[in-house]
DNA sequence: ACAATAATAGGAATGATTACTATTTATAGT
DNA sequence: ACTATAAATAGTAATCATTCCTATTATTGT
């Protein structure tokens, strides 16, 4: 994969933010320093991104964000705000079990936590 | 919310199937009874069954899928030929953790558990 | 410096879903 | 049974997220 500024701001924007951003925020920011920039290189770039392994992709709903910790970990998601909170959540104990009853070989375990945060309690 | 010939039979066909079917999959199964019926009528609905707890609406990625089970369950996919299994993980144990650490009332889990089935091992 | 080709901008195309509107249909009240 | 009312429909246009296409530009190995 060769160099582009384009990707480079790209990965940048999205190290930089806890918001877990879509790729339309994506675009919009990296607008301000790019302002040509056009939404198809940020979709292409984020997909390079996630394959190789700078960011993840994680679905909310029906919309793809982007998350720059690639280390396995959940969400809580609150209905109010829509927020997204990081959260590790050790699952690999349910692997054998589901091993055993379905044959079926976990590869990850998506899991997306929908409640209350602590701001709309 | 009144009766109609159209909702009846897109309730019958998502009950009738384990497939875990998409909107569009529906619309092609009730053209066969009601050959004009139009994909609004199927969405709307589907979002009316789902409203009034007759079916339940799972994310398979960026894609909605229908269910007739609207019990607690979650759902194992295949990567190699994208079924979706059901399967009942009870995951209440982490709600008082989650209460602890985050301050977060937790409504419901999603989970999608990706893999191998047996078929594709 | 130059050739090869990966990456880009801009816009068109796609796929899922929702919105709009004139017409049809279910049903509550007479 | 008849009618008025409003909910539901078919058909189509619009929207939203995402991908695809293509002529042009930029990176990089030689």
């Amino acid at each position: 994969m060769r160099f582009s500024y384009q990707r480079q701001k790209i990965r940048e924007i999205v190290h930089n933010t806890n918001s877990h951003p879509t790729a339309d925020w994506v675009y919009l920011e990296v607008k301000k320093s790019i302002p040509n920039i056009s939404l198809g290189t940020v979709y292409r770039n984020l997909k390079q991104l996630e394959e190789s392994g700078d960011v993840k992709t994680i679905y909310d709903g029906n919309i793809a964000r982007y998350d720059w910790n690639t280390d396995p970990h959940n969400h809580l998601k609150c209905k109010n705000c829509g927020d997204l909170i990081d959260i590790v959540i050790s699952d690999k104990a349910m692997y054998p079990k589901i091993k055993k009853d379905f044959k079926f070989s976990v590869d990850k375990v998506e899991m997306l936590i929908i409640g209350t945060c602590k701001k709309h309690a």
